[in-house]
RNA sequence: GCUACUGUGGCUCAGUCGGUAGAGCAGCUGAUUCGUAAUCAGCAGGUCGCCGGUUCAAGUCCGGCCAGUAGCUCCA
């Protein structure tokens, strides 16, 4: 960082602090309007600030104005913003007088020896580590904007009370938050949960169920050509594909250790607790299933590694508000796998797996906006989380962090994110909203197999317990359709595209040409429709565009004299005249390709 | 699950102070045969998310539930 570039957005610090010292100017001016609010935490984040606050009333929009107009007076003071540091009990005696019950559990809560730091400004002062500005005005009076007001438990603790939290960004110049902020709506207009259902690709009924979309026609086909292809690509690499059961008995899950970890997140058919009954669970995850086809018969040394991979439909019983389009639901579809290997062959599949990964998300064109988190446990974690000794989970993430770093894969690191079993390599992608969840995950586990009596007999004829990696190639369908949905504003590359082509003759006379040419295409395993309706050449290209297929063939009086088509895409490009043949040859060659750029 | 907001024909929306539902697009029928983003006309389509309450009268008010949206918490 330059010298000169110290005091702009350019420098990571320099932003966040300005965005630390308009959540203090934001809870300012609410303290100032509102003065019964009682404060909680306000931190900077990856872009902007929030403030958490708990009011005897909701915040509104018309709140929301209240308080940006209270903070622009707020920067115009120019405030000088000044450090201090109190010792423990005055600084608890400090917020006990200012009636600040969240800033007194805070302090009480800091270790022993902790410098404790506030920042005044005017006649607010708040306990925080700092850094700040040197006075309000250095924030922009019209380069803020307070974004959404929503709820938010004190201390991300459910159990705890909500508060409600203030969202905020801010940027050195009106021109560049106004940029912002139309880059915003654009990626809304994005939204898979929107596009999704105008396209035709998935739909939702009431009476059948939260998180339980209904896959139309078009979005089955796309899943149905990635599918496809995530299959003979696995197959191509040494899997092997299983089909197993949508249910099984408790006792099932009760050996994997899922009956107590994760039965809330299952769907449960009879009284999980009257054990004098069968009681049966839809299948949650795949894992224990497929152990049984290693299970099959006695494993030799000579059987692994073994890799099996399933497209398996899985079933989580979700709390209702955690539903979102594609992204969450109830009932999904993952490329399911399981890989039991030795010990030493551990790490190089380990690098099949993330290869196969990212192959995966580079031809579908989703590598590039993906970022990598180690997800490690946390012994300290209250709720008795993780099965396995202290000893098994060092091993295994050590294991697995020579992998990682012999790979030169870039990781973030997430504790407590691990599975209950075993650390994960999480590969997270972002929606249009900004919010991350995993799309693909690859997991060590060095516990489950000896749960289930996996073994196999060694070269020196001893039995050995393989590892087992639990992995997927590109995640569920559902969430990597709606991310795909989001990349391409709809508009999926040409080989995936639910229909290819649309052939568009001009008048009834083009009609049987037309027909012909579908026909052809679809020999050719094209997915070509012939709108054949009686509308004016302008109306079927607007709609056929509106639906994003790739290719339009206007067929006319001047193709069938010339035996020819004439070529449209979807970006208005005209491509002009060419026959039949070379215009199949190009799809089935940009197909073939999986060429993302069409 | 929690907080807030939303719910009128397939879609986008209008519906005043409670007085018994309206438009455009899509659909259907007919006419039109028109070469690169909307041809014209007609027809049909809604127990206003569901259930209950208040009222002479509820799409409008109240309660409960269901579903959707954002965030939180959880998670692929």
């Amino acid at each position: 960082m330059s010298e000169e570039n110290l005091y702009t957005f350019e420098n990571e610090a320099y932003r966040k602090t300005y965005w630390h010292s308009c959540s203090h100017v934001m809870a300012q001016a609410v303290k100032r309007l509102w003065p019964e609010v009682k404060l909680a935490i306000g931190p900077s984040i990856d872009l902007g600030w929030y403030y958490d606050f708990d009011a005897p009333f909701s915040f509104t929009n018309e709140h929301l104005e209240q308080i940006e107009a209270e903070m622009k007076k707020i920067c115009k003071e120019r405030l000088s913003i000044v450090r201090s540091e109190k010792p423990r009990p005055e600084a608890i005696a400090y917020m006990e007088g200012r009636e600040e019950p969240y800033k007194v559990e805070l302090i009480r809560d800091l270790p022993e020896d902790a410098v404790i730091s506030f920042y005044t400004q005017g006649e607010f002062t708040d306990l925080c580590a700092g850094p700040h500005l040197d006075h309000t005005g250095r924030i922009k009076h019209n380069g803020f904007k307070l974004t959404k007001a929503c709820g938010a438990y004190w201390r991300g603790d459910s159990n705890r009370k909500m508060l409600q939290r203030i969202y905020g960004v801010a940027f050195p110049s009106k021109e560049e938050l106004q940029a912002y902020l139309d880059q915003q709506a654009e990626a809304l207009r994005r939204d898979h949960n929107k596009l999704g259902r105008e396209l035709e690709f998935f739909t939702t009924v009431d009476y059948i169920g939260q998180g339980l979309p209904i896959i139309l026609p078009k979005g089955a086909r796309v899943i149905q050509k990635l599918q496809r292809w995530v299959e003979d690509t696995e197959r191509k690499r040494g899997y092997q594909l299983t089909k197993t059961p949508y249910m099984a008995k408790r006792e099932l899950y009760k050996v994997s250790g899922h009956w107590d970890h994760y039965r809330d997140g299952m769907f449960i058919l009879g009284d999980p607790d009257d054990e004098t009954k069968e009681c049966f669970a839809l299948r949650p995850m795949t894992c224990p299933f497929q152990y049984q086809v290693f299970l099959n018969r006695a494993r030799s040394y000579r059987d692994l590694p073994m890799r099996l991979n399933e497209t398996s439909t899985l079933f989580r019983n979700e709390d209702s508000g955690e539903m979102h389009g594609l992204i969450r639901v109830r009932q999904f579809t993952i490329s399911e796998g399981h890989l039991m290997v030795r010990p030493e062959q551990l790490e190089e599949e380990f690098k099949g797996c993330l290869e196969l990964a990212k192959y995966c998300l580079d031809t579908v064109g989703m590598l590039d906006d993906c970022t990598f988190r180690f997800s490690q446990w946390d012994p300290a974690n209250p709720n008795n989380k993780y099965e396995g000794t202290a000893e098994q989970w060092e091993l295994a993430q050590a294991t697995m962090k020579t992998i990682l770093d012999d790979l030169g894969v870039e990781y973030t690191v997430g504790i407590d994110e691990a599975a209950f079993y075993g650390p994960k390599l999480d590969i997270q992608y972002k929606n249009v909203f900004g919010k991350e969840d995993t799309l693909i995950t690859i997991q060590v586990d060095m516990l489950l197999a000896q749960r289930y009596g996996m073994e196999y007999t060694d070269t020196d004829g001893q039995k050995k317990i393989p590892y087992i990696i639990h992995r997927t190639s590109l995640g569920c369908y559902e969430r990597t359709l709606a991310y795909l949905i989001e990349k391409y504003a709809g508009a999926l590359p040409l080989w995936m595209s639910p229909e290819q082509v649309r052939v568009l003759p001009i008048t009834d006379r083009a009609h049987e040409y037309a027909a012909k040419l579908v026909e052809d295409l679809r020999a050719a395993e094209i997915d070509a429709e012939g709108d054949y309706r009686s509308e004016k050449l302008g109306y079927k290209i607007r709609e056929a565009q509106m639906q994003k297929v790739p290719y339009m063939l206007v067929i006319g009086d001047r193709d069938m004299e010339n035996g020819t088509v004439s070529v449209r895409t979807r970006t208005g490009a005209d491509l002009g005249a060419m026959t039949p043949d070379a215009f199949r040859a190009l799809c089935l060659k940009q197909i073939a390709e999986k060429d993302r750029s069409f």
